[in-house]
DNA sequence: AGATTCGCCTGAGAGC
DNA sequence: TGCTCTCAGGCGAATC
């Protein structure tokens, strides 16, 4: 399940074999994927250089010529591989992009929440890249830009805080690792978040993400980098998915609830409040 | 406007 | 063994 630190991973594995490069061919073989793929793509990209990949958010942006960029959303069991030799597709390999010096990544996801999308217009104005909040681990997201965005707010703060609006990047996994980190009860009102409660907050958002990101990311069932090889930040996880289990600090078992339709993990010691 | 739920998908795991 | 049920979740759309 691709968060920030999982996109960021695949980013910097595909970057090396894209940029610089010109696209062979765009290989579609299911274009029913997120929003449907305009089954156009493969004329409109063949032959179109890659200038950069990007990441906005959980989105990869790669830059080609006259201001058009391919946009990719991993969903939430998407992966791009590169392959060093080709292999006939499989189950779930739904597109194919080659280069002209032969590099060859494949997409695959099995539940098709994906999107490939080609913009025309600056992606930044896009539908889906203007209405994004900060990125966590840039300049602008810091205690008092997200106490000011929680004042008034009744929704509970792990809610708000996986809203990309607010900020872009944390999932389900990583909001109940910072939380905990921050000592903040996942079902508090994020309105009644003081302004040092904030500052703590953002604090233990950009070093959980910062971890992972070193880590290479978090493997839970089906995540792996562009070389195909798992994250480890799995090993590091001290609440997400170990209800009952005892906390990692104090040592009393972690509580659980649903909030927002979301699991949440929690200790009740630590995280006081 | 803000808060919440739904729908899109398939695979894994539990229960019978 | 094999069926059915539940859960997982990013995010836009729909609803409350």
């Amino acid at each position: 399940m691709p968060e920030l630190p999982e996109v960021e991973t695949i980013r910097r594995g595909i970057a090396p074999w894209l940029e610089g490069q010109r696209i062979a061919h765009l290989e579609l073989r299911e274009p029913r994927l997120r929003f449907g793929v305009d089954t156009e793509l493969p004329a409109l990209l063949a032959g179109r250089p890659v200038h950069t990949v990007t990441r906005r958010s959980k989105y990869l942006l790669l830059a080609l010529d006259r201001g058009s960029t391919l946009l990719i959303h991993l969903g939430m069991s998407g992966r791009l591989h590169v392959l060093p030799t080709p292999l006939p597709p499989g189950k779930h390999d739904h597109y194919d992009l080659r280069t002209e010096t032969g590099a060859l990544l494949r997409y695959h996801d099995p539940r098709r929440f994906g999107s490939l999308q080609l913009l025309e217009q600056a992606p930044e104005s896009s539908r889906w890249l203007r209405e994004l909040g900060p990125e966590p681990l840039g300049p602008d997201f810091d205690g008092d830009y997200l106490h000011a965005r929680l004042r008034g707010r009744s929704a509970s703060i792990k809610a708000l805080l996986m809203d990309a609006r607010i900020v872009v990047g944390v999932g389900n996994i990583y909001a109940q690792e910072a939380l905990h980190a921050a000592g903040i009860r996942p079902g508090r009102a994020a309105g009644r978040l003081s302004r040092p409660d904030c500052h703590r907050l953002v604090a233990a958002v950009r070093a959980t993400l910062a971890q992972a990101v070193a880590a290479g990311g978090t493997t839970l069932r089906d995540f792996s980098g562009a070389d195909g090889k798992p994250g480890y930040f799995q090993q590091d996880l001290k609440v997400y998915g170990r209800l009952g289990q005892p906390c990692r600090r104090c040592g009393v078992p972690l509580r659980g609830s649903r909030i927002t339709g979301r699991s949440s993990v929690w200790c009740a010691q630590c995280q006081p409040r």
